[in-house]
DNA sequence: TAGAATAACAACCTATAGGCTGTTATTATG
DNA sequence: CATAATAACAGCCTATAGGTTGTTATTCTA
């Protein structure tokens, strides 16, 4: 499942239902990071605010993964959305 | 394009790489962003560090979107990588 | 090889991310 | 409705993101 991130809004409320889709509590999910419940509280009531290692470790836990999509080459190959690219750099 | 985000360390590159697809140098990229090439350098040198926030904006102007692939449905539907699925939530 | 353009490094400052604890809503559920 | 679980808010501190200017490599090309 795809989710692009047209705005930064979108991010909250997509993570509170990855978390919930994990079955999840906050406290659960801030223990598994290592952080209080109000900690993880504060990032995921802001997570444009967060860096992106710290995402990134929340993303890790829940399963998802992180995407960069080209747009510029993206009419090319319409259907051809091989597994991952990144080896060409 | 795809460029799924394996490691943090990956991040770099890709940036650079798309920058540099898009034909712009640090001081123009930065002027885009309007900060200075110095800064505009920090933050390529350590994109990890940054805040999605501040990446999300390099990342609009270089023409690339951030999606985030949940890989627990990964296997429901392979070759259905329809559009946009965040209308769901 | 000189000069221009580009990239990187250093020192510095301010705002805020990222953590804590304590408390207060807000949902469940017996 | 009482209580437990979950989520949110407040105040506080330290580390660092995000910015500056100045300087120094590093490419590139006339």
């Amino acid at each position: 499942m795809n989710y692009t991130i047209n705005t930064l809004e979108q991010i909250k409320p997509i993570l509170i239902g990855f978390r919930k889709v994990n079955g999840l509590s906050q406290k659960a999910l801030a223990e598994k990071l290592g952080i209080s419940q109000q900690s993880y509280q504060a990032l995921e009531s802001a997570p444009q605010k967060a860096t992106i290692e710290r995402l990134f470790k929340v993303l890790s836990i829940l399963g998802v993964k992180l995407q960069l999509v080209d747009n510029n080459t993206q009419a090319t190959h319409p259907l051809s959305d091989g597994a991952n690219e990144q080896d060409e750099w």
